[in-house]
DNA sequence: TGTACATCAGTGAACGCGCGTTCACTGATGTAC
DNA sequence: TGTACATCAGTGAACGCGCGTTCACTGATGTAC
């Protein structure tokens, strides 16, 4: 369980990727995927701005890692919500997910990042966007793609214009009882079989 | 009507604001808004790096003038498409938007750009989410607030998916129709009034 | 119509900045014998 | 248990980069008389 992390005060850090990771995981909310570097992430671990090449090939990959790390709990937080709740409170746990990490959210989503590009954020990508597939062909049946994925932009949408401030009034206040609200507003569709 | 920006190869540009302007819209869809530079844009226009600053006191403000020009042609053409085909046709303008020019869509609601930071982008913003407020509400009765935000939401999530590929198969065939399935996949629900 | 002058829209040199990345290095670790 | 050595994880100096911004300037424009 203890780590060797802050016991010697000596050459080698013991962690330092995991280190890195973390402290460019603070960066990154703070001042934004832009402004990110891997200099002032070093900086922070105590460590000097190049040791961070020893974990990281470059700055790409350092992203690509906070990514994965992004998708990682974001699929973990969505099955859990789903488990306590159903459906709706997935969708609940996607909202809350971006509001409470707007940067990283964006880094997921908005960020020109490819993900095909690396194979530990492909595999956790894949895996987030896999269950929520699963979650939502579960609940609309496979014949209603296009309900599942309205689903998706809905909540996905509604995330994104709130981290945007451009629904600024219920935004500040009962967020939760808000975004409640406007899922509750919807109705999906499940088109009728004509045969031929 | 005959401008004399081409007339004369000399000093005085002739309208140096809208040209650096279009460079810049430019080279935003191409190079993203993090990459896109003043200098650069200068140089696009043929003129010295530091000309653009008689017309923008700094590169927020080349960053608001374009928002504020995008905002613009965001509310014109989605008035225009409603015109003609509804408020389902408004829908989709807004996602053909989204997917031609998905930097500047970026820029009005992705990036940090302060919109009460700048006279001119506040009016133009303002204007384009006021049109689009009232479209939501001359449809869906003042009543249903939170129907109108959702169908919002749904449109905007579906651009953004669109835009940062996650909805890779189909969005490269046929989005027009894809686009219209999705929507067509949702209704809308007035709640029913329970007096007290 | 001509002249003087204020104003305006450009120029070009210079600044400091932090960054990503490369290089040759050194101290610590762990394994084979 | 002790030693030799390969490997690994750090260090620190140096590079080149393009950027935003400031400065003192100069050429062009237009207006008052």
């Amino acid at each position: 369980m203890s780590t060797s992390r802050h016991r010697k005060r000596s050459y080698h850090h013991g962690d330092l990727c995991a280190a890195v990771l973390a402290e460019a995981g603070q960066l990154l909310e703070k001042k934004g995927i832009t402004a990110l570097s891997l200099r002032e992430a070093a900086r922070r671990a105590g460590v000097s701005h190049n040791a961070p090449y020893r974990h990281f090939p470059d700055r790409r990959a350092l992203l690509a890692a906070l990514a994965a790390e992004g998708f990682r709990s974001f699929a973990e937080q969505l099955a859990a919500a789903e488990r306590a709740g159903g459906l709706r409170a997935r969708g609940e746990a996607y909202v809350r997910f971006a509001l409470a990490h707007p940067q990283r959210f964006r880094l997921m989503f908005d960020s020109g990042l490819r993900i095909a590009s690396d194979a530990n954020l492909r595999e956790h990508a894949g895996r987030a966007f896999g269950a929520l597939e699963q979650a939502i062909a579960a609940h609309s049946g496979q014949e209603a793609p296009h309900a599942a994925i309205a689903a998706w932009a809905l909540v996905h949408g509604l995330s994104d214009l709130l981290l945007g401030r451009k629904l600024a009034g219920p935004a500040l206040e009962g967020t939760e009882a808000f975004v409640r609200a406007v899922l509750g507003a919807v109705r999906f569709v499940v088109p009728s079989q004509s045969p031929g």
